[in-house]
DNA sequence: AGCTATTTTAGCCCCAATAC
DNA sequence: GTATTGGGGCTAAAATAGCT
């Protein structure tokens, strides 16, 4: 697992977890350092002045690294109910969407670049009030649909998730600790009907084929890949330590830490 | 197919024991 | 000191059954 470091609180409108589930749009501009983003299959890097819309309703996560010692992000949250407020107010034309991408690139601009500056005169002088956080999204999204007018089919999509493969979708997502409703709720289907075809697929219950896959990745990451227990168990989508071991031990009869030292003894 | 009520279980929290 | 393991208690989550 990566480090991961606080950066300072002003320039943080609002912080998403880590991990997981991204239950609106959000805005991400790196000011100074990395952000990682990983969407189940690939990652996408964020560099000094780069910048991203982080889907809503799919499952990311992310690692943040300093540059020089030095981590300065920008993230902004265009929730559902202010793009609502948007879209009224500007009647938008919505240009096709295509992309099925979970974190979707944002072209550089000048004009986003002083944005994001005058953004730091306001934070930097304490807390922003409501009215103008509004405003200053606004002006945000008029900048990215300037640039990209296509990502309007993308902000102002109000829909839910439509039924997709599951299967699929979970042999991508199994490392993301999310809970059997969220894990419906995204493939498109009730926890009753998101039950069922999961037994008919998997022939087993959820909770348990999430859990045997998250160990099998475990035992190949530890005897391939030589890789630390400590630093795995949270990208595989446990939470805490403790019962990862617990968990392994129930499953393959040792510790990580035995089938850590097994591979250094034959190696 | 999708609720809801009921039963069952997993796994998180906390912490002690152990290793190192 | 730090890192890892493991276990008991408890509750939220999951599984199940039964219904519409």
């Amino acid at each position: 697992m990566m480090k991961v470091t606080n950066v300072n609180p002003a320039y943080v409108i609002d912080e998403i977890s880590s991990q997981h589930f991204i239950d609106e749009h959000y805005f991400i501009y790196v000011v100074k350092g990395i952000v990682v983003l990983y969407d189940g299959s690939k990652y996408l890097e964020l560099r000094s002045g780069q910048s991203c819309i982080a889907r809503k309703n799919r499952l990311g996560r992310y690692y943040k690294m300093r540059e020089d010692g030095e981590l300065e992000k920008v993230i902004l949250t265009l929730d559902e109910s202010f793009l609502r407020r948007f879209y009224n107010k500007y009647k938008t034309t919505i240009a096709k969407f295509d992309s099925t991408e979970t974190c979707i690139p944002v072209n550089n601009s000048e004009l986003l670049d002083s944005y994001i500056g005058s953004l730091h005169q306001i934070y930097s002088r304490g807390k922003i009030s409501e009215p103008f956080s509004e405003i200053k999204r606004e002006e945000l999204i008029l900048i990215l649909l300037q640039n990209q007018p296509e990502l309007a089919g993308l902000l102002f999509d109000f829909g839910i998730p439509a039924k997709i493969n599951l299967e699929e979708f979970m042999v991508r997502n199994y490392t993301f600790n999310v809970n059997i409703e969220r894990f419906a709720f995204l493939t498109g289907r009730s926890i009753s009907a998101f039950k069922r075809d999961f037994r008919h697929i998997f022939n087993e219950t959820p909770g348990r084929w999430l859990v045997l896959k998250r160990l099998q990745e475990a035992y190949f990451l530890i005897e391939q890949k030589g890789m630390k227990p400590s630093d795995i168990y949270i990208d595989l989508g446990f939470e805490t330590l403790s019962h990862f071991s617990f968990s392994f031990k129930k499953q393959f009869g040792m510790t990580p830490t035995n089938l850590s030292d097994k591979r250094q003894r034959s190696a």
